[in-house]
RNA sequence: GCUCCCGUAGCUCAACGGACAGAGCAACUGACUUCUAAUCAGUAGGCUGGGGGUUCGAGUCCCUCCGGGAGCGCCA
């Protein structure tokens, strides 16, 4: 369909520009609420009404004198509601077209885009506000694969931060266990989630253990034993957890940057002084600044801190070196090493500064984009601004994108759910932020342990035939589905209060009812003959569908050509619940008309034919979109 | 104080400045001897927080007020 639109586009500008100046972007199509008004709709004699100061219907009739039968004969123009420029598609020739392209997509591009998501603190189990993160980055990613683009998956490991320094200091100091102690830890991730909220409410009582923290963050930088190796174990097996974690639920990453060859490579230096050959550091006359280098934030205008009076760098610094590594702004590059493999052989790079022979197969980005949450704006827009300034992009394409999006917080009764702590203060708030620090939220895998359990006794009762590998093969997969819908139904912008019960759903506006909508679609092509799914060389002739069924049919076409449309500006509005929202409504579409219309049972040959070709089409349309959301289809449930 | 975001049905959310503001949940009424009822059909539910403006057209843009959230450190 967006082939189609751009080819009409570029036709009524040919047919027009005698008449009327017409730019590039002026003709954008739209799907009428109403099929009475047309099948593709634009508002052109409104933009141009404007333009020449004339009346919207006058300049209507004239677009529609000069556009008449140009179209045919797939198409014909008319006017409506005073000014809109509507489209009707010839039914036959627009069935035709689709299932001729039911194969085509989007073709390749050579822009290169790195997409860093996740990033978690690997000192802890991964929580809902990761899920969100991560369940987002990656439909990012599949997005911009799926419209062509080669992408990098990169996660990044601040390895040698406070976080990590805290839990150091809490298993060898507080708990007073040795380094061989704690390298038998079974399972690092989970006891390491109690200890992290233990030691910070410990170093928030005592400044004698916030100094002794200190001492080990820095013995941690200085590659002193024992804190250093018991930081690398622990960073280590924690990123482990958290890579299973989520390749369980699909999410896959190409390469670890960790915050430790940053430091070792001292790729910071390598930036600031690009940055001070450029003027955009500086050293502040701000007498409260004396000594220290700043980049100016033009924005709030501002003077941000990089590098403080002694000498040292703040938090921006390292996000400043990573991006001019991202974008291939140092000649040098990261020595690189296999970190794993998934099950499937593919393999996980990281970096490693101790060298490596590995070469990695991918270039400097062209775009960037960073998935991390709006409370880090300030900084990522400063990011942002300097980028710009190194070198000016071409209008509207951004290198650098900030993917933006809100914080998952419990609601009050979550929280009491959960028989976690409740401060009065939190009490009377709409809802509670998630705080690994604070020890609230819900661990990712425990959700999806409960998703699991709960789908599962959906599937037994429905599949008492199968085998119980089986049955729980289906469990996981519903269970990834709801979690991975749940994730990016949600405008981005908004706060995800997290509740039981809605997290929890397979009704309804889920992941379960897009996956059982495709289902048994597949299920009813399974079952009939090859010859019903024939499509060469037969006739199509769609007027034989009596008006109720013509109706919905071309309802379903419309709204399943529009999905490669959805995508595209989902990616430009940075919201990619668009995504999840269409699916869902052709999920809807396709159920009332399935309701309706038998497909095996219909005696009627070409009637049957019909049908069965629109079910193609759903199959390939709705197959793509979950696909893109990470959502897998499992073979019954 | 400054910057940014949000306010739509009882609840959770949709609606590139476009045609009559739509879904899901909850409630109520129906449809399984049927291609999978994790479904479908129907009923009920709205001054899109208030007030101004811009426009052929405003839930959407601008101003203002009210209510909620986040950010603004020589922390990370």
């Amino acid at each position: 369909m967006k082939a189609l639109t751009e080819e009409y586009a570029a036709r009524m500008r040919e047919y027009l520009q005698p008449e009327f100046t017409i730019d590039e972007g002026d003709i954008r199509f739209s799907i009428p609420p109403n099929r009475r008004y047309g099948d593709l709709s634009t508002t052109l004699p409104f933009l141009l009404a404007k333009r020449t100061q004339q009346k919207p219907i006058e300049i209507g009739k004239r677009l529609v004198s000069l556009l008449s039968g140009k179209f045919l004969p797939m198409a014909e123009v008319s006017l409506a509601g005073g000014g809109f420029l509507n489209f009707t598609l010839d039914r036959r020739c627009f069935l035709r077209y689709l299932i001729d392209n039911i194969d085509s997509r989007p073709g390749a591009r050579n822009e290169r885009i790195v997409v860093e998501h996740t990033s978690i603190n690997p000192n802890k189990s991964a929580h809902i506000g990761h899920l969100r993160n991560s369940c987002l980055g990656d439909t990012l990613a599949r997005s911009l694969e799926y419209l062509g683009y080669p992408v990098e998956v990169q996660n990044y490991i601040d390895d040698t931060g406070i976080q990590v320094a805290d839990v150091v200091w809490g298993l060898l100091y507080m708990l007073k266990m040795s380094a061989d102690e704690i390298r038998g830890i079974e399972d690092p991730a989970a006891l390491l989630w109690d200890v992290y909220s233990r030691v910070s409410r410990h170093l928030a009582e005592d400044p004698e253990s916030e100094k002794a923290r200190n001492r080990v963050h820095q013995a941690i930088e200085e590659r002193r034993e024992p804190e250093y190796g018991v930081a690398d174990w622990i960073s280590c097996r924690v990123l482990e957890d958290h890579i299973r974690v989520m390749a369980s639920i699909g999410i896959r990453y190409n390469l670890l940057v960790r915050e430790r060859d940053i430091i070792e490579l001292d790729f910071f230096s390598r930036a600031a002084r690009i940055l001070t050959e450029k003027g955009i550091l500086y050293e502040s006359t701000d007498p409260e600044k004396r000594g220290c280098r700043v980049i100016r934030y033009r924005h709030e205008d501002l003077e941000k801190v990089v590098i403080r009076s002694n000498g040292t760098a703040t938090y921006i610094a390292k996000d400043l070196a990573y991006t001019f590594w991202k974008v291939g702004r140092f000649k040098e590059d990261f020595p690189f090493r296999e970190f794993s493999r998934y099950a499937d052989g593919q393999v996980i790079l990281t970096t490693d500064f101790r060298g490596g022979r590995e070469k990695r197969d991918f270039g400097p980005a062209h775009r960037v984009f960073n998935v991390i949450d709006v409370r880090q704006s300030y900084l990522q827009n400063i990011i942002a601004q300097v980028l710009e300034d190194l070198e000016p992009a071409p209008c509207g394409e951004r290198p650098f994108v900030h993917f933006s999006y809100e914080m998952v917080a419990l609601t009050p009764r979550c929280v009491r759910e959960l028989d976690l702590p409740l401060s009065p203060e939190d009490e009377k708030k709409p809802w509670v932020e998630v705080s690994g620090r604070k020890g609230i939220a819900v661990k990712a895998a425990d959700l999806i342990q409960q998703l699991t359990v709960r789908s599962r006794v959906e599937v037994d009762k429905r599949n008492p035939d199968l085998s119980e590998p089986a049955r729980n093969a289906i469990a996981v997969q519903i269970a990834v589905g709801a979690l991975r819908y749940f994730m990016i139904k949600f405008n981005a912008r908004a706060v995800i209060a997290f509740d039981f019960k809605d997290a929890l759903a397979f009704e309804g506006d889920t992941g379960p009812y897009l996956q059982y909508t495709l289902v048994r679609l597949n299920s009813i092509l399974r079952k009939l003959n090859k010859a019903d799914q024939a499509v060469s060389g037969v006739d199509i002739d769609p007027s034989c569908l009596d008006s109720g069924e013509s109706a919905e049919y071309f309802e379903l076409l419309l709204q399943l050509s529009d999905g490669d449309n959805r995508v595209e500006s989902a990616l430009e509005n940075q919201d990619l619940s668009g995504i999840a929202n269409h699916a869902f409504a052709l999920c809807q579409a396709f159920n009332r008309y399935y309701h309706g219309y038998p497909v095996i049972n219909e005696p009627e040959s070409s009637l049957r034919f019909l049908r069965v070709q629109l079910l193609l089409l759903v199959r390939e349309r709705l197959g793509r979109l979950l696909a893109i959301m990470g959502i897998p289809v499992p073979e019954r449930m």
